[in-house]
DNA sequence: CTGTTAGCGCCTTCAT
DNA sequence: ATGAAGGCGCTAACAG
């Protein structure tokens, strides 16, 4: 890539030769850390600066300063409607406290997760947050290992800083909301059994239904992928099962949730009416669905602000956020009696 | 942010040291722009600086090189699910080309656009990528009398180098298909009126619904934004006018689409069977919704590559990638007959 | 507060 | 093919 003529950046030499100063006056003059002085000299500095249009190459600035107000976000992809929200949330929150976030996505494998944090370290971002870790994954304790400040967003790996939703909670608000319906015979499909929260919102969900002392069979549970096809094809699953299908289905996610509209929907039942089906996130797209989709809303922002606090923080430190149940008409009380 | 203790880096000089030769050797020999030297010394080299766990420091490096092999993409937000699925697009094709794509979200302010694109800048990014290009934006235009590599992505501003889809050719296959059907009261929603794209799908449709003779009055094209709630609001207008509503609906946008797929389903009418209704771009969910959505597909990735390609390139430069319809269950004959 | 000096890690002449 | 030296743009440590 070649540079073309024209494009000559104004460097801090171009400044102090016109203010008449030494660069390292200007470096300071310029540099943000630190209060800015009131001298004449640095106002000077400052109009000139202006004038040419300096801007400080991070670069340059990075390598001597160590640190490059950077931080690196690994996301298994930008196309999941939930990742898209935590890395924009992240990014919001990165730019309140003066930095950058550049994100980094690596699909569902381990390997290429530990190229893409490679690859954002070479970068010299100051700290990595991961919004991928699968529980069996060795990424953070090598992490930890090497001393990179880095958290957990959204998942827990039981060690490294992590900040999530508390999805026991939320599991338990939306299995209680259904239970609270009427509901009795319900299905859950959970996310990928490899995460934390799809195992802490099961969690959540059988404790409301011991407490209602009502059953959860294990052909009533499908671990699946996060993916709107897997919601769908889990849904079809469980409406064709003996003797009945279940009158509610809790999705661990709201993609989930929306293949199981889809596959309810296509076996001509109503949703809500028919079958209840509770997601979620609560991305922006459940309230706008056909059906508006009740879902557990997660508190994205506050995981964000948490996730970029964390970094560096001491093993075993962890926030949760609790989650908001948002009861929409996707979930009504069942048609059917219970079964005795 | 404090480095801790343990993390130190390894650089050249520690390469250097392990395998016994200068700096500038293993610079020479760990360069992959130049063809692999096959001497002994090389070959030593490179088995140290893999035992040592060396990565080059691309900060250093760019500084020197003047290159960084990272381009910069402007989207206003990730949320969007075509913003999302256009960015993983170019960072696969960047990854291809062994370099990196780093992504900033800058909303709808032009303000906001330039800072961010400044801040791309500033981080050394050796071309920029904008999908956001507004018609009435002066930053491409800024972009070139300046010198910096730029490309348009999805839109253009018919200046700056631009890879786009065919909108015209698109918007006519949409009308084309709800013609071929037998359609005659049909209306439009388009995004924005100040992009390039829906003004060239609305274009499209013109044309096809001139050959067949058909009208397109005024008060049945909406321009509007790009969101679900938009093509709600809008459909619903839609559906109120009289003194009869369309029987088929082209949305510029699958999003605006699914939005009218709630106001029709909250209307007591059917998708498909009552309103035919027409997406465009194909995300995902879009073949998942209960009435699979008929949309036109885009294809991102060879847009994805061409912007690429095309950073750099001389003005009035374009590529147009062309759409194709899949025709889906949300399309079919109107039920009514077609006004005399 | 200011300027001088040294160097972050790397690449690129220029000799050898 | 290799090594020594200088510098990319900026900042930190040191005098003044």
């Amino acid at each position: 890539m070649e540079q073309s003529p024209e494009r000559r950046v104004v460097t801090l030499k171009d400044v102090a030769a016109g203010a008449g100063v030494s660069v390292s006056t200007v470096s300071r003059v310029l540099d943000d850390r630190t209060p800015p002085s009131r001298s004449a000299a640095a106002e000077r500095v400052r109009r000139v600066a202006d004038e040419l249009g300096y801007r400080r190459n991070v670069f340059a600035s990075g390598l001597r300063r160590g640190a490059t107000g950077t931080v690196g976000v690994l996301v298994p992809r930008l196309t999941d409607h939930v990742m898209a929200m935590t890395y924009e949330a992240i990014e919001r929150a990165a730019r309140a406290r003066g930095s950058f976030a550049v994100v980094a996505t690596c699909g569902d494998d381990p390997e290429d997760e530990r190229r893409a944090t490679e690859t954002l370290l070479d970068r010299n971002v100051d700290g990595v947050i991961l919004a991928t870790a699968r529980l069996d994954d060795t990424l953070p304790a090598s992490l930890r290992e090497r001393g990179i400040p880095h958290s957990l967003a959204l998942r827990t790996d039981g060690a490294s800083p992590a900040a999530l939703g508390d999805d026991d909670a939320g599991g338990y608000f939306a299995m209680r909301h259904l239970l609270d319906l009427g509901h009795r015979e319900v299905a859950v499909i959970t996310g990928p059994w490899f995460t934390s929260s799809a195992r802490a919102r099961l969690g959540g969900a059988r404790r409301a239904l011991a407490e209602a002392g009502a059953e959860l069979p294990d052909d009533r549970v499908i671990s699946t992928g996060y993916g709107i096809e897997a919601g769908n094809a889990a849904a079809r699953r469980l409406l064709g099962a003996a003797p009945a299908p279940p009158t509610a289905i809790f999705a661990a996610n709201d993609n989930l949730a929306i293949g199981a509209v889809s596959a309810v929907t296509a076996a001509g039942l109503t949703v809500g009416d028919d079958v209840s089906i509770l997601g979620y996130n609560d991305i922006p797209l459940a309230a706008m669905m056909p059906v508006p989709l009740t879902s557990v809303r997660t508190a994205f922002d506050q995981i964000a602000a948490s996730a970029l606090d964390l970094m560096g923080a001491p093993a075993h430190t962890e926030t949760r956020a609790l989650p908001t149940l948002i009861p929409r008409a996707s979930t009504a009380p069942p048609r059917r009696a219970p079964s005795p």
